[in-house]
RNA sequence: CGGGGAGUGGCGCAGCCUGGUAGCGCAUCUGUUUUGGGAACAGAGGGUCGCAGGUUCGAAUCCUGUCUCCCCGACCA
């Protein structure tokens, strides 16, 4: 049983009163909880496959949210979109030695190009339809887009030159979670090559600070932005950089990560340009990426016990109305009243968008349909009946404040129709930013930077108190083997190094794992 | 990939030890009565018990293999 960083209070002394939407709470069982949102919530579903999952549509439609705000911010920075194949000649991958180290051993590879009968009503791999050679399913881009950039770029005025492409990669895993970490999964990832290091800096940096904005101001979810220690590091990159975020249960996710390749992939690809004094020059390569995991972390930082929450900014449908049908002549009105509704928030904004309305008419109680939206999370849901109807009110319910903490009921409000028009704007913003307030809160109450030394590390991640959050610590940040030691006495505690913050005061103390003057500060969780 | 657990109608489960061709709750459908709210009653539909072999007169149940999922570990941009 996990024990949760943080249970909101708000409704904790009358719980025996509320019926909650999902059967398992947080603070029962994480694990189970997270499986049980995404079933209720109607996003994902076992395929059958190993580590490869169904999205469902409204899972997939908070991806598109995502997918569409992300790649406002990509293009604003000057990026294309462009689509590089699935396969990737062996040869080619096998040039960048750290990187092949890498990801050799969760590789999946095709062989063959045809099937043929085996005699006994199956089909199996036709030995004469051997592939030369053969061709691995992308775990990441790198390899096939430094080809074509060292075809593209020839000379100084092709430089910088700004991809990015959204696809599905393949990655082998050994143990997967839905959305979290699946064999199959969704991503972009960004490449870039640069005339010099600074330039590529400057745009892993760009990069890092994007998904920092589109996580905090698109998903409200609060991440600290920093470098990863050398034992992290992407395989073949010179540095790096990540965003962090905290989950209910103190554990913490990657979110994003962006990576200065140094010279090593253009030496690999031979990404070379011609500089002004006509020298040849090798480039300087950045990659960076987000992928559907972010869903995971999205249901982890604002799932409750009644389901998914999700931001309005990321919401594919912001307001639902719900007519409370009969199946009596008066329905005719009541939906006439309801378009009304629907219509007059259809020509409103949130966010900087056009809201988002569904006029939900499918046949089906009310109540019910009440219910399946609130656990997907939907963030306003409006009720209309007769009697609002005839008082020319709506009954509005609010996600993030479901419940009446007095009645153990529903919270519903009563605008005039024509109030709940010419406010709900100003309700989503506020819903969007509370919850990254909450989430924020949460975050920063379940960090400490108390810690000096490695027992008190032991005694804050023990057994008691199992997921308790995040330390923040000094160390003399090590290399090579002297890094590996300190990996060592991390694992016995099941622990693992985040990141090292930005913008964090320098360090004063000595290093918790050696003693020796500190250098920098770095966080340590566990971590999914 | 190692250890443990599990796969039975859409969801959650019982039955398995002690083989005799499947049951409960929720959901769904129909009808009646209700109706400001997660309705009540009655009836109905839906499962070759993950898959493949084997033992047996007979397998959800016993045996073998295999696939998938969950937990712990190893691994993991």
């Amino acid at each position: 049983m996990e024990q949760l960083a943080f249970c909101p209070s708000r409704e904790s002394h009358c719980m025996s009163a509320i019926r909650h939407a999902l059967s398992i709470k947080r603070e029962d069982d994480f694990a189970k909880w997270y499986q049980e949102v995404i079933s209720a919530a109607d996003m994902a579903e076992e395929s059958g496959v190993r580590g490869c999952m169904v999205i469902k549509p409204w899972g997939f439609g908070i991806w598109e949210r995502m997918q569409r705000l992300l790649d406002d911010r990509i293009k604003a920075a000057g990026v294309q979109n462009a689509y590089f194949p699935l396969f990737i000649p062996l040869a080619n991958f096998e040039r960048e030695a750290a990187h092949v180290e890498g990801f050799a051993k969760e590789m999946a590879v095709v062989t063959h190009h045809r099937l043929i009968a085996d005699g006994d009503g199956g089909l199996i791999p036709d030995p004469e339809a051997k592939l030369e050679e053969p061709l691995v399913v992308r775990p990441t881009s790198e390899t096939i887009i430094g080809d074509a950039m060292s075809r593209w770029v020839q000379s100084w005025r092709d430089l910088p030159l700004k991809l990015n492409q959204w696809a599905n990669v393949v990655r082998w895993e050994m143990r997967t979670r839905m959305f979290l970490r699946t064999s199959e999964f969704l991503w972009q990832e960004g490449h870039t090559a640069h005339a010099d290091e600074a330039e590529a800096r400057v745009e892993t940096m760009r990069a890092l600070e994007m998904y920092r904005a589109f996580a905090e101001e698109d998903a409200a979810i609060p991440v600290i932005a920093g470098e990863k220690p050398e034992n992290e590091r992407f395989p073949g990159a010179r540095e790096t950089w990540s965003i962090e975020a905290m989950m209910q249960d103190g554990k913490a996710l990657q979110a994003g990560t962006s990576h200065y390749l140094g010279t090593s992939f253009a030496e690999a690809a031979n990404i070379r340009y011609q500089n002004r004094e006509g020298g040849q020059e090798l480039c300087h390569t950045v990659s960076w990426g987000m992928s559907t995991r972010m869903v995971g972390g999205l249901i982890m930082t604002h799932g409750d016990d009644d389901g998914l929450r999700v931001p309005p900014a990321l919401a594919p449908f912001q307001i639902v109305i719900l007519p409370m049908l009969r199946g009596k002549p008066e329905d005719a009105a009541l939906l006439d009243y309801c378009e009304g509704l629907h219509a007059g928030l259809a020509g409103q904004s949130a966010l900087g968008e056009p809201l988002r309305v569904l006029l939900d008419t499918r046949p089906g109680k009310a109540a019910g349909k009440r219910w399946d939206w609130v656990r997907k999370g939907a963030p306003i849901i409006l009720e209309v009946g007769s009697r609002d109807m005839e008082n020319g009110v709506v009954s509005m319910l609010r996600r993030d404040a479901l419940w009446n903490a007095e009645t153990g009921k529903p919270a519903f409000q009563n605008p005039a129709r024509e109030t709940a028009i010419d406010t709900i704007s100003s309700i989503l913003s506020d819903m969007q930013s509370g919850l990254f307030a909450e989430a924020r809160e949460r975050r920063d109450a379940n960090i400490t930077r108390e810690i000096d030394n490695m027992e008190g590390l032991a005694e804050f991640f023990g057994e008691d108190r199992r997921y308790p959050g995040w330390a923040e610590v000094q160390w003399s940040k090590p290399t090579g083997e002297g890094l590996k030691a300190v990996e060592e006495q991390l694992k016995a505690l099941k622990l693992t190094f985040r990141n090292v913050p930005m913008n964090t005061p320098p360090a004063d103390g000595t290093c918790i794992f050696t003693g020796a003057p500190a250098v920098e500060r770095i966080y340590v969780a566990r971590a999914y």
